[in-house]
DNA sequence: CGGACAATTGATCTACCTCAAAATTGGTGG
DNA sequence: CCACCAATTTTGAGGTAGATCAATTGTCCG
């Protein structure tokens, strides 16, 4: 399976650029392939990881139960994403990873991660920026859940979550897949599934959006992004991705 | 300033045993110690520093300001702490760091962290290890945003904040410094200072906790802890730190 | 074609907000 | 050491965004 790790490859390669050696590094790296059903649970809270799991198709969610049994998401993941990378060194998981529908993922050993990054510090810097920017992604969320209200909040959302699946090219033109039902969506912005409704019919009726059979299309891109406050900076997205 | 770096080197040898070599190039980066008037930001949005700050003495806080003018903060940060280390791969900054009282930091240039960690690819881990934590720590802050009422919000963070200042040896018995007003409080999560005052007297009236002159002691731990749901695993406190 | 899930709508309730003022507290200069 | 000012904390009184509960209406899939 010469390729199973392209998306890797193509994610890391839209920050830097990388030597031959580095590049066959990463694509000799041991996986182990597996698909996965929707609403099905990758790791759980207090697991002790020995691998972390990169998505190669499908979304994934990471999130916490309460003791009330209400849930929070607090990310969403595509393709190329390592959404379980911080198990590299803190081993408890202190939270959940899911599937939100059906989903291909590789698992990595951690020994191999670590071995990787010590052999090319260089790689290491990719991953480790790539958890900071999983940090950005979380304190810009936070800023949304304290300050902004339900119709802006979720405007912030889509606009994030269409530039994180432009930026991997799977947009065409403004509109990209959106496999997120209201339901996830309020246990994702702390809603109720009653008020995502009720914003989005309003996004809708300002003809900001379109979001059927779940594909989403932003038909007012400044004016979505205007409503939610949104400024691309903490995605902190390079230049290359775009020229990519 | 032989011991300027102190407070670094206890954080990190609470999660694991330094070398000797390592404990020396820690002690030998090049720093610049100033102090810092309470309300003065040490880095601004949109500013692309070239050193990272370790905090040595009093309180910082990370926030953005929204278009309306309103604060969220999403951080807070004692003796120890590296609030802006990502900045060592993130050259844009996506938000501001500011003192919350007087407090005195040391700059370390990213350059002499940079080599630091190409040479010990362990301190390297370690670093990475404290931002991965400081991720854990905005995910559980968003699940408080999310889904807990004001009190228990309150309560989650006074626990948190309590145990942070006890696993660096600067809380006395169940009490702590808490130089954080309620109009903080409330821009830290995301409620009104008045909401704040009165969420705060339930849990004085309660006998939880008192807080005056800027000290805070919690009176009923395990109530505090249940109140606010507080499962301290987030945090990823290392029984080296109690130990020592 | 039926069953399960997802979206939508209606009605009521409440946690938290805003505005406004009073009471404390702490710091500072004389 | 006291008086005074400014920043905090506290209290009161409405107002509202968003919650909850309960149907109803799609919509998709086997």
């Amino acid at each position: 399976m010469p390729q199973t790790l392209a998306p890797l490859l193509r994610k890391l390669e839209s920050v830097a650029v990388l030597s031959e050696p580095e590049r066959a590094a990463i694509l000799a790296l041991p996986v182990t392939v597996r698909q996965m059903r929707a609403d099905h649970d990758i790791v759980r809270e207090r697991d002790r990881p020995t691998q972390s799991c990169l998505v190669l198709d499908g979304w994934l969610c990471r999130y916490k139960i309460l003791e009330t049994g209400t849930r929070q998401i607090f990310s969403f993941h595509i393709a190329g994403d390592v959404p379980d990378l911080q198990s590299l060194f803190l081993n408890l998981m202190d939270h959940n990873l899911g599937s939100l529908v059906q989903s291909t993922v590789a698992f990595i050993p951690h020994d191999s991660i670590r071995a990787l990054a010590v052999k090319f510090p260089r790689l290491a810097e990719l991953f480790w920026r790539d958890t900071l920017i999983d940090a950005a992604i979380f304190r810009e969320w936070i800023v949304g859940m304290g300050r902004r209200d339900a119709p802006s909040r979720i405007a912030h959302l889509l606009c994030e979550l269409y530039l994180k699946q432009r930026a991997i090219g799977l947009a065409r033109g403004y509109s990209c897949d959106f496999p997120i039902t209201q339901a996830v969506l309020g246990d994702a912005l702390g809603l109720s599934t009653v008020h995502v409704n009720r914003s989005l019919m309003e996004l809708r009726g300002r003809g900001l959006i379109t979001l059927e059979k779940h594909v989403l299309t932003i038909l007012k891109w400044d004016e979505l992004q205007g409503e939610g406050g949104f400024d691309p900076t903490y995605l902190h997205i390079e230049p290359l991705a775009v020229a990519a």
